[in-house]
DNA sequence: AGCTTATTTCGATAAGTGTCGAATTAAAAA
DNA sequence: TTTTTAATTCGACACTTATCGAAATAAGCT
């Protein structure tokens, strides 16, 4: 309950959202097409339904690690930089 | 099963490891403690039982975050920096 | 208004995780 | 060899997670 401990949980949260591999994947989609992705683009992308899609989407959005911005009926998905930058400095680099 | 998706799994399992506070602790005081640890220190100033801990211990050391070190009947843990190094450059010091 | 398209929510489910105390094993000391 | 000390393994448990299809919601179109 105090300082240090509030910031390890801080960080094992980050860690958490990004310890699955369909998360990781689409920040890499995201990093390399350098453009914002709907959720029915991941879906077709990865192979995996859009209600999962959108619960990663929504995890990653949650933790402030991604932005999203309406348009049309969609969703579209980008990278919230300044989050990396505060956790992961170099990270989406790597990607 | 692509090289892609490998490596994306590749990278979620050590961000899994990574995702519980008690094993930041652990990097936490072992970065900058700058000694080894034992089993049994950890569980003191964590207020874990040791079974908790070595659970922990065994997570670490088998994604190769830690090196282990027999001293009596003791083990002495320490930070596999070459790992870190690989998958998340500057995250140690970050501690 | 009704239709289409996209996303989200809602069960349900199977699998995984962190925790503990008790029992076991390992190593050293007496 | 017995005793002590440290670490590990073994259930057991409550809790969380990733996944899906179906149903609901939201936003444009015709």
């Amino acid at each position: 309950m105090d300082i240090e401990q509030r910031t390890d949980q801080e960080l094992a949260d980050i860690f958490k959202v990004l310890s699955e591999p369909n998360r990781i994947s689409i920040l890499r989609i995201l990093q390399h097409s350098n453009r914002e992705l709907t959720c029915g683009e991941v879906s077709r992308q990865l192979n995996i339904s859009p209600s999962t899609v959108s619960y990663h989407f929504k995890a990653l959005r949650k933790a402030g690690l991604t932005n999203t911005r309406q348009m049309a009926q969609a969703k579209l998905l980008s990278i919230n930089r300044e989050t990396f930058q505060k956790y992961l400095p170099n990270f989406l680099d790597s990607l």
